[in-house]
DNA sequence: TGCAAAATAGAACGACCGTTCGATTTCACC
DNA sequence: GGTGAAATCGAACGGTCGTTCTATTTTGCA
């Protein structure tokens, strides 16, 4: 069963076995408090001297732990990944393949996403700061959104497989179904603050789900009648 | 025939009737350039003294048209609804009620979203970068994000009063999912850079119309078999 | 053509940014 | 308990930011 990219966190020292060292734990807190504060400013509006400010550290002192700015942010991101696997992924996993699973990785994805306390999801946010900044923190979050999808794509190709989801499926599109759901959501739970917008991904998914759980393949009717205009 | 919101570029001259005058050109001029910074760097990524240099003018000369950076954001915004308006909105408008409107709706918006060239959607971008941020910039973004939907929830329901729609359906509810593709049209084509994008948002713009054109009310069938955790 | 008004330029401001460097403190281990 | 290494600090750097002033140029109209 394969899992998502490594999770190792960075480099840990050869001889793990002994108690954290002071650095890395100090290290361990700046990421928190730098998973926070990028949550909510975004990874271009998380700044060194803010993030010295809330750890009660010297900008120096931060800085040392990272070396750039740029590490920072990937750094922030592998930790976001790590939280996401287990938060939404391990949990998942454990329920049966097939629908059950496809359904709990949904959830909990669903939950991960409208959590409104703190941390808005940094893999859309990330995605929307990056889309037009090549280098290496947009490929670092590209790399780790695209294990999340493929994660995906293979439950759903169990669910298929499985004889839950019509064989024509395309897991895909399906993915890119659901996907939409959740960023709608995102969308309009964090920036409208539309309260019924969890319900909406939940039914949304209900209502993906018995189209591609149908037997016949597709009930093309009365919804050609709309054209494109060319 | 309702349109969104008023489209005046905020505050003409009384006498409307004379040619531009100088102040006028440069300032649409300025807000040409801005419009393609802001949407590469983002709202909040838009500089004065970067919009200057691509102008070819003094930071000052660009600032005194606006009195504050917050301003020319919302001016930007507000410029962006007019074209947004005049490329997607009103073409669309013209198709006949129902589904052929709808349709050239979503085909337009679509269009608007998925083009590399320049102009990330200002719409999409903003609402990520402002969902946590309070402010007369967050309003302006959501008031144009509000009519918009308002309108397509409009077309929808004129779908429905015409028949071509399940009588059942709740239009804000297919909004959200046909919303839903356009978010994710807009991350898998930016963010990504995946090919198959558009079309994947046609077809799923074509499943989710089968379904609300369907006559039975729900087909529940096997679809519950993946129940949440709690 | 001349003149008030509008538009633009240029320099300067305080603030924050990421980063560097050398001094100093704190830690881990023999 | 001492010692070398690791961690942290504080000051300073060059740069960009939005904004404010005061000149200077350009414009529109009598």
């Amino acid at each position: 069963m394969n899992l998502l990219p490594q999770t190792s966190t960075a480099e840990a020292p050869r001889a793990a076995t002994r108690a954290l060292h002071k650095g890395q734990q100090t290290r361990a807190a700046i990421l928190d408090a730098a998973l926070g504060l990028a949550s909510h400013m975004g990874l271009e509006g998380l700044s060194i001297g803010a993030l010295a400010e809330v750890i009660q550290m010297s900008k120096s002192g931060v800085f040392a732990h990272f070396g750039s700015r740029e590490e920072l942010q990937i750094s922030v991101i592998r930790e976001y990944h790590a939280r996401f696997e287990e938060e939404v992924f391990f949990p998942a996993i454990k329920e049966a393949r097939g629908l059950p699973r496809l359904h709990a990785l949904f959830e909990r994805w669903i939950r991960r996403v409208s959590v409104e306390l703190d941390s808005g999801c940094i893999y859309i946010s990330g995605a929307v700061e990056f889309d037009d900044r090549p280098g290496p923190v947009r490929d670092a979050l590209a790399s780790m959104v695209l294990a999340w999808h493929a994660a995906l794509a293979r439950a759903i190709r169990m669910a298929i497989d499985g004889g839950q989801l019509r064989a024509d499926t395309d897991p895909e599109q399906m993915l890119f179904e659901l996907h939409g759901l959740i960023l709608a959501l995102h969308h309009d739970a964090r920036f409208l603050r539309s309260p019924g917008a969890l319900d909406r991904a939940r039914v949304g998914f209900q209502r993906t789900l018995s189209y591609y759980a149908l037997a016949e393949p597709v009930p093309s009717a009365a919804a050609r009648s709309g054209r494109p205009q060319r």
